[in-house]
RNA sequence: GGGUUGUUAGCUCAGUGGUAGAGCAGCUGGCUUUUAACCAGUUGGUCGCAGGUUCAAGUCCCGCACAGCCCA
């Protein structure tokens, strides 16, 4: 069976490269791991880019390289070949005058998408190309796929992500995005070690999920033969941790929601969070700033920039601005003592959204208004304060106002990026809020939390002040990159199974 | 979940109800400085899957799968 499935995608090009690769086999080792490449193409270009045909002849530097053959022109008895290896490309000349004439006549039936060696030493071609002139070339790794049209490349989306690694050997802008996310994840841990963090794991695997409101994913212990969650949120953990006396921690890990997929939205996805013991929110927006800004200097090297065709400005001190107060700003129709009422959210919502909201508690029906008419439109970043306590129920509240969350969530290009408060130390009060949330869950909302005793505990024990931040991984990668969708910047993003392959 | 567009050779794409097409890749031959090399010849198809209408379907209709975009 699954020899046939195997056999299934087998086309003549692939049959012609089988039985190269049995002759190849009949001679030699067929896949050698003896080759060792001393230069690569990238510190090539850097090193000698600047060299002339002249320069070049005199200091006759000889190089070895190894990498795939993306492009391949034979002349008679020369030739001209592209080497693309990890970061780079560079052009090797192959002449029959200059090796073993076997050897040539091989090099003529190997492929595009072949991984080979080559040593020789470095000149300028007519054309002023910096080019290797080979005196030693070998097949390292016969490729039995041809590769994607060499000019238009690979751009069906959905094989770029569903086969990743063809996405990467053709396109190099899709490359550049990971690097990228690495040098932004990159960033962000020195950010946090600089300030005195410590980075931690806690567990992915919860016995309560919590942390977030979010319908979890499911799975089993076998030999304890009880239920577990992947977490929805690492937050509770994280302040455990506080409460154990480590003063500054944080983690950049996966978390896990069983939602559904979008532009926006990858069932696993990368959340940076930490938590500051003594801090409050307004510090925690002050290192969020910090945070962003030095990821984009250590990125893409620049505070302002494009996303989706339109200016991005991280220079400027971010906004900062109520949820009310912003509803109102950027929907001048509304008045103040309008959203305090809820009959009027309701029906507000209901002409948005045509159908009846399923809540009548005023601050979710508040926050359900600000994301239908403010959240797209807040475009350069905007910090959003004063949420309603109903919404945050791990933040603490406002000393003035017991209704309002010690909370702020940054939007930029209309999307959430970041979410943090001082959070909730007081163990009677984070009691009460937890019984709330499971009323609210009895009450048939999937995504309201379960009570934590073992938190309530923790706390009880005595948290310091303790200011906390979550910023997703994912959407500042998109940001940082012009990314459209979160599929451009995970290397393998959740996809239905492909109906033939694995059947 | 709803709307919409797409699915044709390994890849990129044409295709007016009447014999399934091109370029690249592959194969054969030619060519000693090419740049998506070039020139000549040539192989390769379950037209996403399953039904229907029709003398005849890649094309029209229905359903399904997967994907893109928009909306929720």
């Amino acid at each position: 069976m699954l020899e046939n499935n195997i056999l299934q995608d087998e086309n003549h090009i692939i049959q012609e490269r089988r039985e190269k690769l049995t002759k190849i086999r009949q001679q030699k080792v067929a896949y050698p791991n003896h080759f060792k490449p001393k230069n690569r193409a990238f510190d090539i270009h850097k090193q000698y880019g600047d060299k002339n045909a002249e320069e070049l002849l005199a200091v006759n530097i000889e190089v070895t390289i190894a990498g795939r053959m993306m492009l391949k022109r034979v002349m008679g008895k020369a030739s001209f070949a592209t080497i693309q290896d990890g970061q780079a490309q560079i052009q090797i000349y192959i002449s029959k005058a200059n090796i073993d004439e076997a050897c040539y006549e091989d090099f003529k039936h190997w492929d595009i998408g072949d991984i080979i060696g080559a040593t020789g030493k470095l000149f300028r071609t007519k054309t002023n190309e910096l080019t290797i002139e080979v005196k030693a070339i070998e097949l390292i790794s016969k490729s039995l796929r041809p590769l994607p049209e060499k000019f238009h490349g690979l751009t069906d989306q959905e094989l770029c992500y569903r086969q990743r690694y063809l996405d990467l050997i053709m396109n190099q802008a899709s490359k550049s995005v990971f690097l990228n996310r690495s040098k932004i994840v990159q960033s962000i841990r020195e950010s946090m070690v600089n300030s005195g963090y410590l980075e931690v794991e806690t567990p992915m695997m919860h016995v309560i999920p919590g942390g977030a409101t979010a319908k979890p994913f499911v799975t089993h212990h076998n030999a304890l033969d009880m239920p577990l969650f992947l977490r929805i949120a690492p937050e509770l953990y994280l302040k455990r941790l506080i409460v154990g006396g480590l003063d500054r921690v944080f983690e950049i890990n996966r978390n896990f929601r069983n939602e559904g997929l979008s532009t926006r939205h990858n069932p696993e996805f990368t959340m940076l969070e930490f938590y500051e013991s003594y801090a409050d929110y307004h510090s925690m927006m002050s290192i969020t700033e910090a945070i962003l800004r030095k990821a984009a200097i250590d990125s893409i090297g620049s505070l302002t920039f494009e996303y989706q065709g339109r200016e991005v400005d991280l220079a400027k001190k971010f906004d900062c601005l109520g949820m009310l107060e912003a509803i109102i700003k950027y929907n001048p129709q509304y008045q103040m003592c309008d959203l305090a009422k809820p009959e009027f959210l309701i029906s507000e919502l209901a002409k948005l959204t045509h159908q009846k909201p399923k809540t009548d508690i005023l601050g979710l029906l508040q926050l359900e208004l600000f994301e239908e008419t403010t959240e797209t439109k807040l475009w350069n970043p905007t910090f959003i304060i004063n949420y309603p306590i109903e919404v945050s129920p791990l933040a603490r509240h406002a000393d003035n106002n017991s209704e309002i969350a010690e909370r702020f969530e940054l939007f930029v290009v209309g999307r959430e990026l970041a979410n943090g408060y001082s959070e909730l130390n007081d163990p009677e009060d984070q009691a009460m809020r937890f019984k709330k949330q499971v009323m609210q869950k009895n009450a048939g909302d999937e995504e309201a939390m379960h009570y934590d005793a073992d938190y309530v505990r923790a706390l009880e024990y005595g948290m310091p002040p303790t200011g906390g931040c979550g910023i997703g991984i994912d959407r500042l990668v998109m940001l940082l990159t012009n990314s459209p969708s979160i599929r451009d910047v995970i290397f393998f993003p959740h996809m239905r199974s492909e109906a033939d392959i694995n059947s």
